[in-house]
RNA sequence: GGGCGGUUAGCUCAGCUGGUCAGAGCGCUCGCCUUACAAGCGAGAGGUCCCCGGUUCGAACCCGGGACCGCCCACCA
């Protein structure tokens, strides 16, 4: 106890350390696989990036989930939060490529094997950060199971997965049109592609007609492309050129005669209404060229050149070198009609930041609509239920018009796919096939295939064990809305197929944090903000200690996006403080009883009070957790320990003798309410849980109030609501007449209030030598004279004003009320009220 | 081109099923070292709740239209 005599502040970096390593120490993280799920509360933590580093999408995701499972095992739920990384595919590898580069070597250089062992060595040196990271937020995950998607069981199970889907025939080889990244030299999915504005010129381009009667113009953006034309293209509604369909057209610089087509892809509006046709490098060209069996020419290459088939004079040349070279031969040879700057969004990569190029290429994709459809039952019959509700729309919109999935990345880091070719033949299976001559597949799985079966594969699916059946299906998942369709939905997929049950209950999607100028925080745009700076202090940032990062962020919270506000990170650590010090005054005054307080109409009114209000904000809070209500939870506690414990309770508790009756109940209202705040800011309560006497064990493991409805004490709250009233009253009056805080002045209070407590708290003399006129201060309970200190001339004036508020206010409610409309279909309670209000302006009206 | 969300105090945001809802934190002003906390305490100023219509006894809230700002989806050369 006699630390706490000194420390008049909570000191974060001191205390938070020491505090997570009681925490690790004591096994509550890791729940024993008993009992089943309906009963167990678990969380599947959306895995990061294993080489990642937490930035504050991860801290405002991961305080949510640990508020939440924090809350449910102090509910006495046997309660697990599955933690663990990604290996993250592209992103890992394309971080150490860039080591390999700095060293002046490349994965190539290395060859596939001692890749890959890099890989995993940089794995070894960063993988642990990101998991000390959420230590450091206080996460109370289960650190002791920590999972990888790359395991040898999880691998397993990817492997299973892909073999039985290819059984079902769900997945298939198939020529297609991909996005090919240029950057990471592989083929990514429409969801990892980021359309960016470009202004591009559009090239008018003139293409002879074979026959020598003229000419067809094109409009493009990317001329070095025609080198792969195969056709041109109109509108068969368009007038203009219907005599053109099934002439021929010779492509410049090429030769090669192009069928001039009808399609109604064509926009009249557009361009010169004629269209090229490039089936080998567009997406759009590639559809129509498949309707009218058009050679599908490709002339650049997966390294981002251009291939020989474009022809001697560009083969190795970049994209952009061959289009220079292009346009000035087509230049040279008087083709160019026009140029015209056109702004346009165009496909980037997300992953690079390289443009995407449309490439046609051997792939391996997985259909998706028989899946989809259970998926879709799943959230319109309500297992699996969004909040809010709005985003389950957008889920049903992307499920309902699902298209194939290529699954296939030609990376080297990831799960390689179980597939063997040997000539013509090709083999799927879990192990590898027997007999000589076999390759396997270079290709790996898209992450996003493994993050799929998270849920389950971490707990040992396949096998039956009894972590599944303890911990499956998951009770939460917490989100941003940029992996609805990208994990959630597919591991709803995946999860009713494989694991025989939905894998979540409720999907929360939470707000997106934004740079304070409201632009993305991100690391490349200069934007990030570190929580972990923010938790330790970082040059001008001061260590505001991660219970502060937690109640900021979660007051931060909502379903929209917010900007991020370093002030609800200062607010929370105010919270820290103030509750260390009300903990202290408690503490250091109370006698070690071990008594539970007296409720009831003996009791002290403020004690009554204090328990009545209590089992508001106990009550407020389980209601603001069952409705993901994270902001209001958070600021609900704040309020209640600033402006009811703080500000008033112990305020008046203050006149009193620290008795037995008194300690019993500042004791029971302090522990009550560390455990109440623990899940939001839990590195504080659980400090101060260890000096209050007779609390055993840590308070992570402890029990949190349950509301109860007859601790409210109406009687109580009204008496010291008109104490609150009064105090308030007269102080803004002292105030505005400049009376000295400290000056004791003399005073007569209307019968019915708290006289001692009002006394007390406003620094009136209820006894005091009372000369000349006093003042009068208008208060719920009547008015207030006050003697002392008064100037006349302006106390007359201040009560002139007062009554014509007053009277307007009057004449407001008069008007309502004789509104023979809202007498007659107001509600009962509602006029009632207004008559009550009248009453009491006129009983203040006659007191001045 | 579709769809969704936003617009409330100087700043960042709360305001549920229309009736003490005009709020919080920060910032600002004034006054206080009142023996838990100066990272504190008390008091205060500050808002045509984006605009225009409508419904209603009553609208920040519901309906229609408009203006800005975001986000998502979509194949426009």
């Amino acid at each position: 106890m006699a630390d706490l005599l000194e420390r008049t502040r909570f000191d974060p970096s001191e205390v938070e350390p020491r505090i997570v390593e009681r925490w690790l120490g004591s096994g509550l993280f890791s729940p024993e696989p008993e009992g089943d799920a309906s009963e167990n509360y678990s969380i599947a933590i959306p895995p990061p990036n294993v080489t990642g580093k937490l930035h504050m999408g991860h801290a405002l995701n991961g305080s949510i989930q640990d508020t939440l499972v924090r809350w449910h095992r102090m509910l006495g739920r046997r309660t697990k939060w599955i933690l663990g990384t990604d290996h993250a595919g592209i992103a890992t590898q394309t971080q150490v490529e860039k080591k390999l580069i700095a060293e002046g070597t490349s994965r190539e250089g290395i060859g596939r094997e001692a890749f890959v062992e890099q890989v995993w060595e940089w794995r070894r040196q960063q993988g642990g950060d990101i998991i000390e990271q959420y230590k450091r937020l206080g996460a109370s995950a289960d650190y002791e199971h920590e999972r990888f998607t790359l395991d040898e069981a999880y691998v397993r199970a990817v492997m299973k997965v892909f073999v039985a889907l290819y059984e079902k025939g769900y997945v298939y080889r198939d020529n297609y049109m991909v996005n090919w990244d240029p950057g990471s030299h592989s083929a990514i999915s429409d969801l990892e592609v980021e359309d960016r504005e470009v202004t591009d010129t559009l090239f008018h381009i003139a293409y002879p007609l074979e026959d020598g009667g003229g000419e067809v113009v094109v409009a493009t953006v990317r001329p070095e492309t025609m080198l792969a034309d195969t056709a041109i293209a109109v509108n068969p509604g368009d007038e203009r050129f219907t005599h053109l369909v099934g002439r021929t057209a010779i492509l410049p610089l090429v030769g090669r005669r192009l069928p001039i087509i009808a399609d109604e892809y064509v926009k009249t509006y557009f361009g010169t209404g004629c269209l090229k046709i490039t089936p080998g490098h567009d997406p759009n060209d590639f559809e129509i060229g498949r309707r009218h069996g058009l050679e599908e020419i490709s002339v650049i290459g997966e390294d981002g050149l251009m291939t020989d088939a474009a022809g001697p004079e560009y083969a190795g040349l970049t994209v952009e070198d061959a289009r220079d070279k292009v346009v000035a031969a087509l230049e040279a040879q008087g083709l160019i009609r026009a140029r015209e700057p056109h702004t346009h969004e165009v496909p980037f990569s997300h992953r690079s930041g390289r443009r995407i190029e449309p490439l046609i290429s051997l792939q391996w994709f997985m259909r998706m609509d028989e899946l989809a459809a259970p998926a879709i039952e799943a959230v319109s019959s309500g297992r699996v239920k969004i909040h809010p509700s709005s985003q389950s729309r957008r889920y049903m919109d992307w499920l309902e018009n699902i298209r194939p999935w290529c699954v296939s990345r030609q990376l080297w880091w990831g799960h390689q796919l179980p597939v063997w070719y040997r000539e013509n033949d090709t083999y799927v299976g879990e192990t590898p096939p027997e007999g000589e001559g076999w390759t396997r597949d270079p290709d790996v799985l898209d992450t996003w295939f493994s993050s799929a079966l998270w849920p389950f594969a971490t707990l040992g699916w396949p096998e039956d064990t009894p972590e599944l059946r303890a911990f499956y299906p998951t009770d939460v998942l917490l989100t941003a809305r940029d992996i609805l369709f990208l994990w959630v939905a597919r591991m709803v997929m995946m999860g009713i197929e494989f694991a025989g049950d939905v894998p979540i209950e409720h999907v929360y999607v939470h707000s997106v944090i934004q740079a304070p100028d409201g632009r993305r925080m991100s690391k490349s745009l200069g934007t990030g903000i570190d929580p972990i700076a923010l938790i330790e202090g970082d040059g001008d940032t001061p260590a505001y200690g991660a219970d502060a990062v937690r109640f900021g962020l979660l007051a931060m919270s909502s379903t929209q996006d917010v900007r991020f506000s370093e002030e609800k990170v200062a607010q929370g650590r105010a919270l820290a403080n103030k509750l260390f010090n009300a903990s202290r005054f408690v503490l250091l005054n109370v006698e070690a009883v071990d008594a539970a307080p007296r409720v009831g109409g003996d009791g002290f009114v403020e004690d009554r009070w204090i328990l009545s209000r209590l089992q508001r904000v106990v009550a407020d809070s389980h209601a603001n957790i069952e409705a993901f209500n994270f902001h209001k939870l958070a600021l609900g506690l704040y309020d209640f320990v600033y402006a009811e414990l703080c500000d008033w309770y112990l305020e008046l508790v203050k006149a009193r003798e620290f008795d037995a009756d008194l300690s019993a109940t500042m004791l029971h209202v302090l522990r009550e309410t560390l455990s109440l705040c623990h899940p939001v800011i839990p590195f504080v309560t659980e400090e101060l849980w260890s000096h209050v006497p007779g609390a055993d064990g840590l308070l992570a493991g402890g029990r949190l109030p349950q509301p109860d409805e007859s601790l409210i004490d109406e009687e109580a709250e009204r008496t010291v609501g008109d104490v609150i009233a009064a105090v308030s009253a007269i102080r803004a009056w002292r105030d505005g007449a400049g009376i000295k805080p400290g000056e004791r002045l003399a005073a007569a209070l209307p019968a019915g209030l708290q006289a001692e407590a009002v006394a007390r708290l406003a620094r009136l003399d209820l006894e005091g030598a009372r000369d000349g006129e006093p003042a009068t201060v208008l208060t719920p309970s009547g008015a207030v004279e006050i003697w002392g200190g008064v100037d006349p001339e302006e106390e007359a004036r201040k009560r002139e004003a007062q009554r014509e508020a007053l009277e307007a206010e009057i004449a407001r409610a008069e008007g309502k009320l004789a509104n023979d409309g809202f007498v007659a279909k107001a509600p009962e309670a509602v006029v009632e009220a207004e008559r009550a209000k009248l009453e009491r302006l006129r009983g203040e009206l006659t007191a001045l």
